[in-house]
DNA sequence: TATAAACCTTACAGTAATGGGAAGGTCAAC
DNA sequence: GTTGACCTTCCCATTACTGTAAGGTTTATA
């Protein structure tokens, strides 16, 4: 298939689906016209990767787990682990965010927000430490 | 003072403070040699931006913000809507990724992590839907 | 048959917000 | 006087794409 199919049955765009061949991530065969042409073994890994992209793998890590889906010998424990550092990263990033909201709510809150021009906001950010910002 | 000791009290490295005046976020003076010479008003916009950074907002916002900061007929509730807008983000980011967590969660759980190659993790990412990822 | 639209191709540039490093000028200390 | 710590500009790399230009191919329609 032309990768305008490819595209819409992997869920990915067709400029992302050419970036991968790029980056090697994939390596569809080519029409007589110099089409590129999507086998259901393309297809399989496009999806792939679109599903370990949205589950937020990097790319090298999407590499990585291709490379073990590949490889027959490979052992549970190696994707596991891959998926398990995932999580924590994401766990660190969630905490973060949170920290940045609450900051951010103290702030708001006690902004009157109305055409006055003083602003504890501003306040804050020029290190005029008004409010408890925890 | 130097760019480096405006590094250490603003607590930017050096070439993020050239960056900043490269996209015109602050005009530090030119001492005789060259160098930049950053004043007391010019430590304190690094500051502000510093901290408005680590709080989340996108270079284009602290922009917008400092224009607020340096305007003294703005309207609080200007800051407040950008702040309320950046709350919002922080929040729809959070859901991500802790549904990407509970996805995630899943498939670790139901890998057994040994050398054997079957793994749910895999098989879940080429699209054999094993298991029940939320 | 002509032509227009809908595809496809490559190649180059741009994004956000820095970080790294080269090549070279300046300054303070010993 | 020379070493080392600064500073300068300039260009390239990063991540994972996205946009655009200039052009070739295929398909549908007038």
């Amino acid at each position: 298939m032309n990768i305008g199919q490819a595209a819409e049955r992997s869920g990915l765009p067709a400029k992302t689906i050419r970036y991968y061949e790029e980056i090697d991530l994939i390596h569809p065969s080519r029409a007589a016209n110099g089409y590129r042409d999507y086998g259901d073994q393309d297809l399989h890994r496009l999806c792939f990767l679109q599903r370990s992209r949205s589950l937020g793998f990097t790319i090298e890590e999407c590499r990585t787990l291709l490379s073990l889906y590949d490889d027959e010998q490979r052992a549970s424990a190696d994707v596991k682990q891959i998926a398990k550092m995932k999580i924590d990263l994401i766990e660190k990033k969630i905490k973060e965010l949170n920290s940045l909201k609450s900051t951010l709510s103290v702030l708001v809150k006690n902004c009157h927000g109305d055409d006055r021009p003083d602003c504890p906001i501003l306040d804050d950010l020029a290190g005029k430490r008004s409010v408890e910002t925890i």
